[in-house]
DNA sequence: TTGTATGCGTTATCAA
DNA sequence: TTGATAACGCATACAA
């Protein structure tokens, strides 16, 4: 560590100037300045409002939102709640999030819990001292007794991805079932045979336990056409387990000349699941096994995977529009809006791939 | 998009209760409840103090951050200005950033300009509106000026990874030199004799123009050895003109039996240029050209790439404890923190990898 | 068209 | 040990 030896800026520290101060500089009272400031030009004289740019411009001055805020009642602020930011899905939804803010006139007030519950519990909290005017949450563990505290305080709260047990609300994501459908319809037509559901333990986690079942559901006809399938829970902290298991269905497979396809539940998993197929089976794993799965992460391109893509922006964007039309005074019930998801075939799953049928 | 049945909570939108509610409550004036909040509980007797608890839990009474802020002059806020939550680099960081807040009571406001400069600017207008007390930014194309506006207001300002021309300032970021120079030491003591360095346009970018220099600054006395290297600069938007002078370079040197190495100045380069590669030389373009970055992305382990890892934990914990000093009242002058990047050394730059010399 | 006075929820000053 | 009261920076009802 090094030091420069240029001085920080001397202290000249200098206050940031207040409404009071422009009134002053531009020899006028506080009124008209606020006035200015929120648009009522058509009530101001011309000469006067000059005056009051001029005063505003040579004193760099920026209304304070907190004071606002603390006024009016409303501090244009929307607390985000994410559970990872690792996870590149939570990343594109706030992409459209923060897109959907900027334009609406909103500011997101971003929370990224890291995935520890404890951690939602606090920045929820936080967020509600903040005076957040609304909420989006994407969480791992959140319970409905602490979101009511919002929307029973008048305050919108919108889920994201997942829904929460006993919470009545709105709430935006992908629509699995059909997304499901789609890619375990891709495999059994690329002439897989049997397909291992690759999940993070869902009890608790609607998303996961919504693909779970449409996993099941999608499956369970396809055994007219001879394509059967199981669900294999992974913890991604305790992975061997679950890795072991693929190992042994993958092998049996291959003892019955079967096909087999691993299908993982989104990003995360994937990654395990791929990290663990190219130490078993090397660098050119993927000669050697299908793994398609639901998240079109960055890496999908290049291992040449088939994903389901979310509408991740979209997600992101209607969240705050949710939020935005409650925050305008809309009454309605919850609404749920569930977008659908694009199938990326690459290699991974193409009929000539694999052993070669 | 379905529409569930169950209404939304009633209207029962009870306001948040205030300081005065609160004291109302617990028979007592608001100077006292202010007190405990504060935790001047000494000057408090115990009756009092546990009427006033009582009144809290009772009103779920949460004192508002912004009314507080407005007083005391200071509201907890810091900015963090982040130009791509893309690039996994900036997500890392972010949570040592995020970490540190909580532990030294800050919240972070954080503000994604999504590779926008103009984002940049407003972004950062509207951090001083919301008047954060200071500012961590890792932007691209911020100039001196902006930020002046900062310290002159006597808020402190942290650069990551990056420094602004004609800006004195804390700054916390890898050790740029060090870390190029472990990278391209490491590909020469491998066999490789010719190292392509690939990075982004880099007059405006420090960081990008520290590695370059670096890089050259390390090739050169090498040439003893009969290493040699050079510099092709990739533009992200339009990657064809520099993806095709790479592949010139590698076929040159594959016709004079020369072992080549490719050396991605950061991970989205990285990135970019691997796939390419892919497309060039089919899935097992990892058996034909060695390839290495600086950023240990995640699938940097998947696609068996070596890497230098950075301490972006630290570095984002660092940035916020540069401002928590500040912010304590530390007069000192502007400090630069390096910290060491860590080699990750994986198949792809392996002496029996390649063309297995 | 402009300005005065009051209050948003909190803390600080002062007096009791 | 406690409690009025006056700010903080701004917006609004009201008066001029």
């Amino acid at each position: 560590m090094h030091e420069a030896q240029h001085p920080m800026t001397p202290p000249s520290a200098t206050r940031r100037a207040t409404i009071t101060d422009v009134a002053r500089e531009a020899g006028t009272g506080k009124t008209s300045i606020s006035r200015y400031l929120n648009g009522e030009t058509s009530v101001l004289s011309p000469e006067l409002r000059e005056r009051i740019e001029a005063a505003i411009a040579k004193l760099d001055y920026r209304p304070n939102q907190m004071a606002r805020g603390l006024k009016r009642g409303r501090n244009r602020l929307i607390g985000m709640l994410l559970a990872d930011l690792t996870n590149p899905y939570s990343v594109e939804v706030l992409q459209g999030v923060e897109a959907a803010c900027h334009a609406l006139g909103y500011m997101p007030l971003i929370c990224h819990a890291a995935n520890e519950i404890d951690m939602e519990r606090r920045y929820l909290q936080l967020l509600t001292t903040y005076r957040v005017e609304g909420v989006i949450v994407n969480a791992l563990g959140v319970k409905e007794e602490l979101l009511q505290t919002f929307s029973r305080g008048g305050i919108p709260v919108v889920l994201v991805d997942r829904s929460v047990e006993g919470l009545v609300t709105d709430m935006v994501g992908l629509d699995n079932v059909a997304a499901v459908a789609l890619a375990t319809r891709h495999l059994a037509d690329q002439g897989f045979d049997e397909v291992l559901f690759i999940v993070q333990p869902f009890r608790r986690v609607s998303s996961r336990r919504v693909r779970e079942a449409a996993f099941r559901d999608t499956i369970g006809p396809l055994a007219a056409r001879g394509v059967s399938g199981s669900t294999i829970v992974i913890d991604l902290a305790d992975a061997a387990p679950a890795l072991a298991a693929i190992d042994a269905n993958l092998d049996a497979s291959r003892l019955g000349a079967g096909r087999m396809a691993l299908f993982a539940a989104n990003a995360p998993v994937a990654l395990r699941v791929a990290l663990h197929l190219k130490e078993r089976y090397g660098a050119d794993w993927q000669q050697r096994v299908a793994l398609m799965s639901i998240d079109d992460s960055e890496w999908a391109e290049l291992a040449g995977m088939t994903t389901v893509r979310q509408p991740t922006y979209d997600i992101g964007r209607r969240a705050v529009e949710f939020l935005h039309e409650r925050l305008e005074g809309a009454r309605m019930p919850a609404r749920e809006c569930l977008l659908p998801g694009e199938l990326v075939v690459r290699a991974s799953t193409r009929r000539d791939n694999s052993q070669g049928i």
